[in-house]
DNA sequence: TATTGTTATACTCTATAACTATA
DNA sequence: TATAGTTATAGAGTATAACAATA
């Protein structure tokens, strides 16, 4: 809980519960706290309430390629789960006509799945949803984003 | 899943699945990746190891004043979670020794929960760990740090 | 009558193990 | 014998509703 913030010798300092917090940690809460916006879900949540569609398959959607078939293992392997869990997944997209479960040309134990138009159109949206940043970024320029990258670039692993 | 990076007209520019990623959208990816820093998520794993204490119980002390008493209540608001979700987080607590219930002296309705104090070393330990920014952190010099604070303060809603 | 905490219950997300069909 | 997918089951995290005690 931030209760304020001073600055001393030129240095901004954030004060947490009356501790002195230095810049590393400031910039590691404050990376958590952007992430975690609210917005982001809010997309979700009226999926959910217009389609009946839970959260676990429009995590699905997010990682279904829009024009491509992948395998059910694939698809596991996207959703860094295990491949039992992709069946009932793919079970309800099936059974709402988003998706499809087609056999696989040359090897018969393999399935893949397809977007149907309502699927790719839905999974358009909740990719769109899940790729656009908070409205806040509009408060940085276009020069403070560049510099803002560059340094997450140096932080980020990938 | 990023397949390269391409500078064209000094503009250095991300690419994924072979599509141009704009700056503010590049910033948004890096932040919640970042913030799903496998680091700190060891910390707890470590602790579940040694301790057999599950997830949601950590998740308590990391919000548990370390020399202060709270009621359930206000636990239940640091948690963001129902009332009745902190019974047994708190049964946990106590089962093992990490804390107790104590009456509220004033009002017999609330009861207060209280670190003993190998909880108040464990929470320390998770506090600990969880403000610790990752490793990668190192890799920017103060001033960095400096400028990234002051970008990322300009995004964070708080 | 409103509020604190508890109990009972149920729902979502996810994993493990055992199984079937195919390779 | 190894792999893709499915089924059955179980466990973690969390909410809702009904309830008891107190205010």
């Amino acid at each position: 809980m931030m209760v304020g913030m001073f600055s001393s010798s030129g240095e901004s300092v954030a004060v947490i519960d009356g501790q002195a917090e230095d810049a590393a940690a400031e910039v590691w809460r404050r990376i958590r706290s952007i992430s975690h916006d609210p917005q982001a879900m809010a997309v979700c949540h009226q999926i959910t309430q217009e389609t009946g569609l839970a959260l676990a398959p429009q995590r699905a959607l997010l990682v279904l390629p829009l024009d491509e078939a992948i395998s059910m293992r694939q698809l596991a392997r996207r959703l860094g789960c295990d491949n039992s869990y992709v069946t009932p997944l793919v079970d309800t997209l099936e059974g709402r006509g988003l998706a499809v479960r087609r056999p696989h040309p040359s090897d018969r134990r393999v399935k893949v799945i397809e977007l149907t138009e309502p699927g790719r159109a839905l999974a358009e949206r909740v990719q769109l949803a899940d790729s656009t940043p908070p409205d806040t970024f509009g408060q940085l320029t276009e020069a403070e984003l560049g510099t803002l990258r560059d340094l997450l670039r140096k932080l980020d692993p990938v």
